[in-house]
RNA sequence: GCGCGGGUGCCCGAGUGGUCUAAGGGAGCGGCCUGCAAAGCCGUGAUUCGCGGGUUCAAAUCCCGCUCCGCGCUCCA
């Protein structure tokens, strides 16, 4: 069994499954007020590289992840520009989903929505509010987060040192009870969307939406809880601390995603805009950021810049030259190879392991053509491929239709080749180029391809 | 200030007590192949792992101090 890393236990542990053979996990989604940026690219792709390699572990994996759709931030934004909050939400819900599709994140299994979950909100808090574990203010409902024992658990601080921490900060709203009790249920100002609750019209607080959606679609004590790194306080402690203060088992593992990291001064004046996931994607291959993304450790902060992405295109050349000179061979993986793939996969997801794997075998397939042995090559490209395939990282093997005149002008080539009117065959070969393709002779003749 | 990460070759980044004379990718250089290229393959590159101490027969890996960067303590992937 895989093992991962838990924020709470502060080491690497096996991953405990409630339920033999199956996994559930829960991802803390966007907020859809704007679009996705690379730091939500990457916590996607770490995710994804997850549920992708658990599943092809043969485990029945229940994937969950929110969309945070009723936030204080929509509301802002909504304001701000002046329309609609819900017109805001569904749009940048879209292009969450497009940014996803681009960087081959598969679809969670569930997508819970924040604002179809308000009843199953309003019944939490008032079961808090039963046990004199929330209290009710002026202006809405608040946890007492005295009345949990461990608090701070995930960030592995006091309350004290928590609330030291926050300096001049006003963390005291006027009638809260501790300065680190938190909002559970905001009570609407004029004109803002609500809901109806025993405490009055309003709408949930951040944390109250994702531990009542996780507990509902997955259960008490359900397997894995994860986020970025900046999710572990306040957020999680908060949805943990709900789930605690009412008996409940909440996530039996906590996991976290490192950070990107953008503020570099060569990478502002290189990428420009390119925070946006987006334009990531339409500057460069967008499996590049999933490459970049597998070559280092899921909890080291990672920097992109032109060259990462630059060098991980190239990186994917490779791959896709060797996908193309092992498309039609028919082997099969090696079990070694998948053990030695299986092991450090199951090693708090060394992913950068798994790569080295994988092109150790691209390597090893190259030379075995070379050296004409096609069963071999066939043997470790079967392996590569499944390894690539498992990690979600795709091959482009087949060749865009070559146009007429750019295969018109190759045949003139070759057959100034044939005639040893080198000259001109360079020269052809030039025009090729200058018409955004390469041709390369290889043993089996020209073969044409997007430059 | 407190807590949690991170600082490895030209670049990106694995490696957490001996198999490290430190992976893999990218870039460079040399070679093989080629009419020449491209692709592929081979070779080459850190006597060293932020700095200073210490533990040990043995440390990039453990301990102490310092330093730099990021994140959290406030909405945030």
């Amino acid at each position: 069994m895989i093992s991962l890393y838990d924020t709470a236990r502060q080491k690497v542990v096996p991953l405990e499954l409630r339920d033999p053979g199956k996994v559930s996990i829960y991802v803390c989604g966007p907020t859809v007020y704007a679009p996705p940026h690379i730091g939500h690219g990457r916590m996607a792709l770490v995710y994804d590289i997850l549920r992708r390699y658990l599943l092809w572990s043969g485990l029945d994996v229940t994937f969950v992840s929110n969309i945070t759709d009723i936030d204080d931030n929509i509301l802002k934004r909504a304001e701000e520009e002046g329309r609609p909050w819900d017109e805001i939400t569904v749009k940048c819900e879209g292009i969450w989903w497009q940014g996803m599709e681009r960087i081959n994140v598969m679809r969670p299994d569930l997508t819970p929505h924040a604002t179809e979950y308000v009843d199953g909100m309003v019944d939490l808090i008032g079961r808090l509010i039963d046990i004199d574990a929330a209290y009710i203010t002026s202006d809405g409902v608040y946890l007492s987060v005295s009345v949990v024992p461990d608090y701070g658990l995930l960030p592995h601080q006091s309350l004290d040192d928590l609330v030291e921490g926050a300096g001049e900060r006003e963390l005291v709203g006027i009638e809260k009870r501790h300065p680190a009790d938190f909002v559970l249920w905001k009570l609407a100002k004029e004109g803002e969307p609500s809901w109806p609750s025993p405490w009055g019209d309003g709408r949930p607080g951040w944390h109250t939406e994702c531990v009542v959606m996780s507990l509902d679609l997955l259960g008490e004590g359900f397997d894995l809880h994860t986020g970025g790194l900046d999710l572990t306080f306040p957020h999680h402690e908060n949805e943990r601390a709900q789930a605690v203060a009412l008996g409940h088992k909440f996530a039996n593992h906590w996991m976290h995603n490192g950070f990107v990291e953008l503020e570099g001064e060569k990478m502002s004046k290189s990428l420009g805009n390119v925070k946006n996931l987006l334009d990531l994607t339409e500057q460069y291959d967008q499996r590049a950021y999933r490459l970049l993304v597998l070559q280092a450790h899921y909890r080291s902060p990672i920097e992109i810049t032109d060259t990462s992405m630059t060098q991980a295109e190239a990186s994917l050349d490779r791959l896709d030259t060797f996908a193309r000179r092992t498309a039609s061979l028919d082997g099969v993986s090696r079990p070694d190879d998948i053990d030695a793939f299986r092991q450090a996969m199951d090693d708090d997801l060394n992913t950068s392991g798994a790569v080295d794997l994988m092109f150790r075998l691209v390597r090893e397939a190259n030379t075995a053509i070379d050296s004409g042995d096609e069963q071999a090559a066939a043997g470790a490209a079967a392996t590569a491929r499944e390894m690539a395939a498992t990690l979600g990282l795709e091959f482009e093997t087949s060749s865009d239709d070559v146009p007429a005149e750019i295969q018109a002008l190759a045949d003139q080539r070759q057959a100034a080749r044939a005639a040893k009117d080198f000259a001109k065959s360079d020269e052809l070969r030039d025009e090729l180029a200058a018409a955004g393709w390469t041709v390369e002779d290889s043993a089996d003749g020209p073969v044409l391809r997007p430059n």
